[in-house]
DNA sequence: AAAAAAC
């Protein structure tokens, strides 16, 4: 065991005012993690920074602690409470994870006079306008809201000296810039600019760099790197016996609590409604759910009413939710950046973790994807479901013990269809994915060829076309060759 | 392919 960390800095020893000092020890915390070690230096030094580290680690101290220190060293105005400029913005891409944030500054500047209010979209505008007015240090928004504040003339932001992006690179990208660019159009040039994520691509770090002055990077451990604390697992699983798949492992697992990422809203309402009719204690979180159901969806699960909690990527990034031992990706995600986001739910601050991610043949580029990112090969494993595959359990009706998942929705042919017929599409889907052992390349489950390092790299002697299968060919013959039949 | 974020 690693037990014997060398001397990690301490809290203690920082050179933070008391108020904040007090707040921290009574939380608990005592140690810095690795990105708030490096980073809080530097913003205390009042540098522009972008900061990569891994999910769980500690990023939201890293940077609100010294920023509460900055505007308490130089307090303007804070013997006089008539007037209090916002002068530190932190923006967030989802809801809750604004509130989170929010609540986290609110405990840390606690026994300070800094006063900080948080704004997202789905509220009341009127409690969050009256908090505005009463005047805020510290401002923590989802970008549109804060627009609607604006453009109210609720809040000014032209006295911002600090401004944090956190999950900065989701707020740079093409969904969020417009917005962003026009939040950052209120704040004055001449301010602090803070960034934070577990993933940074090349071409956003570029982008970044050009809403930076003279930046200090800090990347503690590489940057995309899952949490080494968290087991990974890609089962090869075809679309209808992903739930079952669910099932065996929490169960093999002895799990009990789990989030469970889908890439669509429909998705997510649906396997929601299935596995809770399954026996499960689910509940689903997207963003066609009003702001109320969405927070006590969330709530269900932190207080441990619901075991399962089905999310879109609204629920991947940041959320701190102690003790999720496990996550399952029952769709591969869209962007590969998003897989590391989602599994940093588990694992967190140390603790162990289990992520499973089931891998239908046609997810075989998202595969590619994923290993390119990680800069590691991605071994697909068999996950033996006890039985007959679920298509012969099909073919017998008698067969009832690997059906007894599905029985309760099986009659209903009207609505197997609504769920995406999965019959017909895969057929159409699927070409790949042969029906009887034609090539031997098949017949072996992927082995991850001892010299290409890169997906991208050339074609090698093991290639059976003549032309050389590209990237994306061999893909997804890697994932094919899991779902050959008798394998 | 989708989600998120304002009404």
């Amino acid at each position: 065991m690693t037990q014997t960390v060398p001397e990690l800095p301490r809290y203690a020893d920082l050179n933070l005012a008391e108020p904040l000092k007090r707040a921290v020890a009574e939380m608990g915390y005592e140690t810095l993690t690795p990105i708030q070690a490096q980073a809080i230096p530097v913003v205390l030094a009042g540098r522009d920074v972008m900061g990569a580290a891994q999910t769980g680690t500690g990023k939201t101290a890293a940077f609100s602690l010294p920023l509460l220190q900055r505007l308490l060293k130089h307090e303007n105005a804070s013997t006089s409470p008539a007037r209090h400029p916002v002068r530190a913005l932190v923006l967030l891409p989802t809801r809750e994870l604004a509130d989170q944030v929010a609540q986290q500054i609110k405990q840390y500047a606690k026994y300070t006079q800094l006063r900080s209010a948080v704004v997202f979209g789905g509220m009341d505008m009127k409690p969050q306008t009256a908090e505005l007015k009463k005047g805020v240090e510290v401002l923590v928004a989802t970008p549109g809201r804060l627009l609607d504040h604006i453009e109210a003339k609720n809040v000014v932001l032209n006295q911002v000296e600090y401004v944090v992006l956190d999950e900065a690179d989701r707020m740079l990208d093409i969904g969020f810039l417009p917005d962003l660019q026009r939040i950052l159009s209120y704040l004055p040039k001449q301010r602090t600019t803070l960034l934070f994520s577990a993933t940074f691509s090349p071409e956003i770090k570029r982008l970044a760099n050009s809403y930076l002055q003279d930046p200090v990077l800090i990347e503690v451990a590489r940057p995309n790197e899952t949490a080494s604390t968290v087991e990974q697992h890609f089962y090869a699983v075809s679309d209808e016996d992903k739930r079952r798949a669910i099932h065996q492992v929490l169960q093999q697992r002895g799990l009990r609590q789990a989030f469970i990422f889908v890439n669509s809203k429909l998705g997510c309402a649906r396997l929601a409604r299935s596995l809770e009719r399954e026996g499960l204690k689910t509940t689903a979180l997207h963003g066609d759910k009003s702001q109320d159901e969405r927070l006590k969806a969330l709530n269900a699960f932190k207080a441990g009413e619901v075991d399962l909690l089905v999310a879109t990527d609204v629920a991947a990034r940041g959320l701190d939710i102690k003790d999720v031992p496990a996550v399952f990706n029952f769709d591969v995600p869209f962007n590969a950046e998003d897989y590391v986001h989602r599994i940093g739910r588990t694992g967190r601050a140390g603790a162990s973790g289990l992520a499973v991610t089931l891998v239908s043949p046609s997810d075989a580029r998202l595969i590619a994807d994923i290993e390119k990112l990680l800069k590691r090969k991605i071994e697909l494993e068999r996950l033996d479901l006890g039985g007959a595959p679920d298509r012969e359990a099909r073919r017998s009706s008698a067969d009832a013990p690997e059906r007894s998942l599905r029985s309760a929705r099986e009659p209903r042919q009207a609505e197997r269809s609504e769920d995406g017929g999965f019959e017909r599409s895969s057929a159409r889907r699927r070409p790949i994915a042969p029906r009887a052992p034609v090539d031997p390349f098949f017949s072996k489950p992927y082995e991850p060829p001892a010299a290409a390092a890169e997906p991208a790299a050339s074609a090698g002697p093991s290639a059976p076309a003549a032309a050389g299968p590209s990237a994306p060919q061999r893909a997804r013959r890697k994932v094919a060759a899991l779902f050959k039949p008798g394998g």
